[in-house]
DNA sequence: ACCCCGGTATGATTGCTGTCAGGTCCATGT
DNA sequence: ACATGGACCTGACAGCAATCATACCGGGGT
């Protein structure tokens, strides 16, 4: 059973948030670890000239803000992008759990840590230069494999390009492995 | 006593690494846990063409690889990419550890809730088109204020540009700029 | 069969940034 | 006092990608 599975049996309480609406918001007591089961809610926190800055963007089958378990309060606020669904636990009893199973204890650590080289990795790709970079250092983590189709745009969004600059990368390489079994030389 | 120490305090086993010297290899059996004393090693992964790709950056004070206390095996290799000291501790000591001592596997798992946030963090500012928005957005979590000199070079490998360009937009903004061109989405 | 919409595709233009090149300032060591 | 090195600074140029615009295509709904 998945960690989030195990969470999720944890109580029975589910809520709905329209496309826009807080789910929580900095300096809110923390009583309840949000799990995502539809839409998309943002960590986000706000500048004082307005502009926000994205935290996590959480979709389904994910949890949110996994720090909060530990904090009194959030240091940010959670808002639903479209609307969402989402299974709420105990904060308290999240942490009790942690507490007396040791075994789902290190579920949850190893889930913190895969999560967590799976975002440096990112980083480290969003820190390349060029396109081609980018896109090289994405197939050499999914197995040397292009994207599937239909997915482009995500995987451009997660490369930190635009849809076009992707399709024109992807372009090029189906020319040039279509030259280099042409006419090779 | 931090989380760092604790870990420290369960072995007194040091080891020193070249610059260039791995640390250990994809494929190897995970038997210790590296936390960082001097020096910095780097988690990387080889692609099929030569390049590689980096997964951490460990600099001293930090944890090596958390992951691997969860896995029989590396899954990348660890080079240290100058002379380096470690701190070498049983990773089944650590596994014991955590399961018997609930608080620690506390600490554990805010240690990695932390470091997760802070690395979305620094992908969604990586994910920024312009030197502005970068630096807007690191100065709006790092209190609003401007990174201290010594430290600009720093910053700038950590909002993924070039050292000039920074000195650029800091000068920008030195001067006072009255232009204000907001390129949105 | 039709329309509509989202993903795919590509040309043209613009503008930011990377890079190179040169230069200042300052702390450090001799 | 002088030399050295590192951080800071800025001009010039080239390159890459963001953006805008246009078009094709395929699936789902009617």
């Amino acid at each position: 059973m998945s960690l989030f599975d195990r969470l999720r049996a944890l109580s029975p309480s589910e809520r709905e948030f329209d496309a826009g609406a807080l789910l929580f918001r900095r300096g809110d007591e923390v009583s309840m670890l949000h799990l995502v089961l539809d839409g998309e809610a943002h960590l986000v926190r706000h500048r004082a000239d307005g502009g926000r800055l994205v935290l996590q963007r959480a979709a389904p089958k994910t949890i949110l803000a996994e720090a909060s378990v530990f904090s009194e309060r959030y240091h940010c606020d959670c808002v639903a992008v479209v609307p969402t669904r989402t299974h709420a636990v105990g904060r308290e009893a999240v942490r009790a759990l942690l507490a007396e199973d040791s075994a789902l204890a290190e579920s949850w650590a190893l889930h913190l840590a895969r999560e967590l080289q799976t975002t440096r990795l990112r980083a480290e790709i969003l820190s390349l230069r060029t396109v081609r970079e980018r896109l090289d250092a994405w197939m050499a983590w999914n197995g040397d494999r292009l994207p599937p189709r239909g997915t482009w745009n995500m995987i451009a969004s997660e490369i930190g390009t635009s849809p076009e600059a992707l399709y024109r990368e992807l372009a090029r390489r189906r020319k040039g492995r279509r030259e280099r079994s042409d006419g090779g030389a």
